[in-house]
DNA sequence: ATTATCTATAGATCTATAGATAATGC
DNA sequence: ATTATCTATAGATCTATAGATAATGC
């Protein structure tokens, strides 16, 4: 399965790129059109003559990032190593969400500009949850675990000390139960 | 295990009441000073009399919203029913989340504040977890889901047409696994 | 011609403080 | 006296549009 990306212009490109490392470096709060024109030497009006609005600029963050998490994922899955897959899709799912935690939390959190993303796109960077439960129902409660565990991580919920190793440990154990006791 | 509640006058319960009401019925962009007083025919300023800033107001919501969920998990696992702890566990949590989603998020989304809240608040809303599975990093990774699930549901997360019933009846079996297989 | 930029600005908020005034409780 | 309220306002943003100007490509 491929997905098609969204084209941009070399301009648009450049804006992203400046959009990213404001929200990645600075936290939300630090990304408007006027610091992004700043980081880009221009006026925030001048942006709109290659993004429609704000929100254009955030779907396209959101596009890269489901389209990275998506290719971390697929990759983990295709070689997972003496882990095993499961074990090898979740701890690529908290890496990039630990290393990316502003573009992790844009990307996964509020209502999703589904009519804006490429096709499929979603369900393509969700597959990996599907290949190593080989079930609907499982794939999904497992990437509900998985969210769970890294943006209440990135939010610093769990209560100060937590050994977050072990409470992965017990989550994977708890998803690697046989058929039989399902 | 009890938890102190923090004390509020007449008029601070009243402006939490309003607060909450615009937050429940409008989302967290309609809660400002300005729509909280209007609610109580003041204006903004007044309120500062009472709280001392905004933030106060949203801890103060935090508060109420640890403490009811809290008081629904703890009743759930005290008379659990036919369908056992665990079910009766996730059932009450995915009902508190999906009728109160506003207050959840804001209870449960972003940075807490830790400092402003009662001791222990925050333990005793999550220690039901561990009481349906005797072990730290089971309960947190439980927790983990049930969030995953619930923060992924009222956000709109999961792919239209998703029966959220059998992913959570998948979740729920996945810890429900005899300890053999941890 | 077209594209990208600029300046100027409309329009929309918000939080929070200062100082005056009215109402309440002793 | 104290408390609660009011008006006025400082101060801080933001997004996005209109219209002019400069630069680029044919």
């Amino acid at each position: 399965m491929t997905v098609a990306r969204t084209a941009r212009s070399p301009r648009a490109t450049q804006i992203v790129a400046a959009a990213r490392a404001l929200l990645e470096t600075e936290g939300a709060g630090a990304l408007t059109m006027r610091r992004v024109g700043q980081e880009l030497g221009i006026r925030a009006p001048s942006l709109y003559k290659h993004f429609g609005d704000k929100a254009a600029v955030e779907v396209a963050l959101i596009e890269d990032g489901l389209a990275e998490i998506g290719a971390a994922l697929h990759a983990a899955v295709a070689a997972p190593g003496r882990q095993g897959p499961l074990a090898a899709l979740l701890a690529t799912y908290r890496r990039f969400g630990t290393g990316h935690p502003n573009l992790y939390r844009l990307a996964t959190s509020g209502r999703l500009a589904r009519e804006l993303l490429p096709p499929r796109l979603e369900e393509w960077a969700g597959a990996p949850f599907f290949l190593v439960t080989g079930d609907a129902y499982r794939s999904q409660a497992l990437w509900a675990f998985a969210h769970g565990m890294v943006i209440l991580e990135i939010d610093g919920r769990f209560p100060p000390g937590s050994e977050l190793d072990r409470t992965w440990a017990a989550g994977t154990a708890a998803f690697s139960a046989p058929a039989a006791f399902r």
